[in-house]
DNA sequence: CGTATCCTTGAACCATGTCAAGCAATGTGG
DNA sequence: CCACATTGCTTGACATGGTTCAAGGATACG
């Protein structure tokens, strides 16, 4: 199997010879739900791309509590900041769902970086959106009530992965998960789901969430 | 005077004709304290280089409070994001001390960016080291109580703007905005301030800032 | 020298975190 | 296939850190 195509967001616009040699150097990996791909504080040798799957970038504080600061889905990529910067990774990536990624080392990231200007200028891109996403997440979290941040994150869950026919999201996550995206206690997560329900906005069967009433969890999130 | 040099981190290592070009290009401007170099969501048509002063980047939340994002001191480039992505600025800019700021059109950065690779990977690592800051800061305003934060704010001024002779912050800012930095209210800041004043381990005069027990500040900040 | 801005403190209130306990669901080994 | 263990979910009671409001004092600036 082919590791790294055309159809793969970031490496479009690339010529054959390019795809050729990347191909030649990466590794195709597999992992099920709760591997790690790799852990905080080491270093990584390249960047790794999300083939199938869903995974999780997250960051434990002091207490142990794990603050979850985004996914990656199918075409994204992984720990490409700690590769450029040479630094250890910030974060741990776990799998939420089994996933394939392809592993990329680093040195024929800086080649195409170089000799490929619109490469370049691609990275760029998805560093400065992952930039732009991540201040509006600071000024949120200082901001905003539990409440607000949890309709903030249904939506943007719904962005990131669909809702079904049903109006399902079409990831399931644990509470405590989700009490990691919205940077609150796991009981806390709990009482506003109720709520939520309770005002007929979403509806909770387990882990599968039902979005109900689009239109007030958006004006519920923007409060 | 010439608006880019050699001196400017960002551009270092570029070529005598890359950087006559630029200068062709670019245009110094002066602001005072308090005044505005682009506001949140307007377009902006290139990227301002800070030559002289500082400048904070600011988020206005839902309830106005504004929420600092960082700051830009000499040698650092501002809206480079936006420029980037092509999106509205996501913060607004304000002088926090007298500043001289260069402006250069976005399309002679892009050439920059798709000729010159090294200088690609400058700015991939500019937004690289950002990001993981950003990230840093979701953790720690969802994880971390206000003066834990505060210290670590503290600190952060000292690493960005170093400490006089007598150990104050070179750096001079109103209690608001500390409570922008910290993500709190201004009471907060204050009634924090106060406990490590009684504590020790900072001084207070004004706006002016002694950091007296920098070891104890660390292990605050780190709780 | 007066006005505006900033700082400080107290008191009351509230959102959220924490602890504890019980239940449900899921998985594992005998 | 059942029993037990583990993990996740839910709820209640309570503690508390933090915000908000109000009022007065200090400071800076034109």
């Amino acid at each position: 199997m082919t590791c790294i195509s055309q159809h793969t967001s970031i490496f479009k616009g690339l010529t054959d010879k390019e795809l050729y040699n990347l191909n030649l150097n990466s590794t195709l990996l597999s992992f099920k739900r709760g591997e790690t791909v790799y852990h905080q504080g080491t270093k990584l040798k390249g960047i790794y791309c999300v083939q199938q799957g869903i995974v999780k970038f997250l960051k434990r504080g002091a207490d142990g509590r794990e603050q979850i600061i985004r996914f990656a889905r199918t075409g994204d990529i992984m720990g490409f900041r700690s590769a450029i910067v040479n630094e250890t990774a910030c974060t741990t990536t776990k799998v939420i769902e089994e996933s394939v990624v392809c592993f990329l080392p680093s040195q024929e990231l800086f080649k195409l970086i170089k000799e490929n200007g619109e490469f370049a200028l691609s990275l760029l891109k998805i560093a400065c959106n992952e930039l732009g996403e991540a201040n509006d997440h600071v000024t949120d979290i200082a901001q905003k009530t539990v409440k607000t941040r949890l309709a903030e994150a249904l939506l943007d869950l719904k962005k990131n992965f669909q809702l079904d026919e049903d109006n399902f999201l079409k990831v399931n996550l644990t509470r405590e998960e989700l009490a990691g995206i919205v940077g609150t206690a796991t009981e806390s997560v709990i009482r506003h789901l109720s709520e939520l329900k309770a005002e007929h906005i979403i509806e909770v069967n387990g882990r599968r969430i039902r979005l109900k009433d689009i239109d007030k969890l958006k004006k519920m999130a923007s409060l």
